[in-house]
DNA sequence: CCCACAAACCTGTCTAGACCAGTATTTTGA
DNA sequence: TCAAAATACTGGTCTAGACAGGTTTGTGGG
């Protein structure tokens, strides 16, 4: 006899309607992603034949799919058994203070000057990390962050303009933009992944940091995403080494 | 009619020959990986269609495998012009990982030089970070990490001497502290605090890491604590500020 | 009752094509 | 001469199958 677990397949209702303009590989990237997240952990996902036919794609096709979010860790696959829904282990993650909290840790008061806030279109590498097309406006905000009135950060950010057209009206000078994307757009970020390098600091981002040319800082690059897997935000900072310093606790993820 | 799945069926030359038994992919993979690392930054790799026909196998089963090199930052695609050797600022991502398992996950080769290791009365600020008396003893372990060769960061470790008596017996000289740790002293580390700040190489350091004196680099201070909560380790660690970076997975960022 | 085995599932790997959209070069035409 | 168009690449996406090998689960036989 049969396993039979999931649906018993008859007349396909063919609920999964693609786009037809946008490749298929995304389209159902963004349903299973939704699928996942509102599966409980552990639940077994249909198998590949199921969904792709489901789907109506090839089952390469929507293992190219279920790759990605392996490899992003929302589901785990074992041979034979079948694709299982993990929730991502978020005691694996480091917590990165902000800049605001980090400031009070210290006993001084964070600030910030708005340097500069502009509509503009997209260089290609912004672009590719944001997932739009180059060319394609974005926010950029750029700001120099102080402690004390002292500067310690150069931050800079960008946000797609098609997305969030009216960002830059709806924030003040000092409001928190993840406070206005919540507010507003109803956009909230569920995780960032950070690299953190030592770079140089150029003749110009010295003189606004008030230290040396071609002083070292920690270069900070943030891509933040929602809850949907969608990239919402693509920031470059730069903090000053000679007076900045990174903790982090980190956790190990209790193994499988 | 049936399909027949392995042979090339002409008297092609065959550079590449599988091993026959492991898939095609793990042996393209070690191939390619190895060609990478021993290409020059920047330089192009043949198409993937003559990839392809060189390694006798499809397309979509080569793209797999550049897919893997792509995710580990190996390579860098660019729809119609090619694929790049990129050779990646290494990360950092998983500080549990270890630095020898750092470097096997990304196709490069561990090693240590100049390792030294001894038993000493520990220093008051070491004692004051591992919960012992002054003057207790711990281990030592200074090590010049390398991949490939290449030196990449300097590190030095203490553990308590009384804990784990026979650890320097136990630890060859490549050999990973922590698994070490897990397997003869059954220790599984839980969390760390790190610091991580930027600091510039003393001319020692620098000749050691083999870059030029006074350049920045990471300074990381580890302290790393076991399930039960109990300090086991120590750190102190310099890692090449041109090299290597800190990547970090961030859940709900706050604001910045 | 229990164990061996086979059927029926599952994911893993692979094939040999196809068409598309970018990019660079070469050819053509004003 | 010089710009536009054709061409010859590149990777990006997708198909409709195939076989391999792991994991249940039902079924018989001892």
């Amino acid at each position: 006899m049969p396993r039979q677990r999931h649906e018993p397949a008859d007349g396909r209702p063919e609920v999964f309607v693609a786009d037809g303009t946008r490749p298929k590989g995304e389209h159902i990237r963004d349903v299973l992603t939704s699928l996942v997240l509102e599966s409980r952990e552990g639940s077994l996902l249909p198998s590949e034949r199921v969904l792709a036919e489901q789907f109506g794609v090839a089952r390469m096709t929507l293992r190219g799919v279920i790759n990605e979010l392996e490899s992003r860790g929302l589901v785990r696959r074992v041979a034979g058994r079948g694709t299982f829904v993990q929730h991502p282990t978020l005691t694996h993650s480091e917590i990165f203070r902000s800049f605001s909290e980090d400031m009070q840790n210290r006993g001084m008061t964070p600030g910030s000057r708005r340097y500069r806030a502009r509509t503009r279109p997209s260089p290609r590498n912004v672009a590719a990390r944001l997932g739009i097309e180059p060319g394609e406006h974005v926010h950029s905000i750029e700001r120099v962050r102080t402690a004390d009135g002292v500067p310690m950060a150069l931050e800079s950010t960008n946000l797609s303009a098609e997305r969030f057209p009216s960002l830059l009206a709806e924030m003040g000078k000092d409001d928190s933009l993840y406070e206005v994307l919540a507010r507003v757009f109803d956009v909230r970020l569920e995780s960032a992944e950070q690299t953190v390098s030592i770079a140089r600091l150029s003749p110009g981002q010295a003189s606004r940091l008030e230290v040396p040319d071609y002083d070292p800082a920690f270069a900070v690059e943030r891509v933040a995403v929602d809850n949907m897997g969608k990239v919402v935000e693509f920031g470059r900072s730069l903090y000053r080494g000679d007076r900045y310093a990174i903790q982090m606790h980190v956790s190990r993820p209790s193994e499988l």
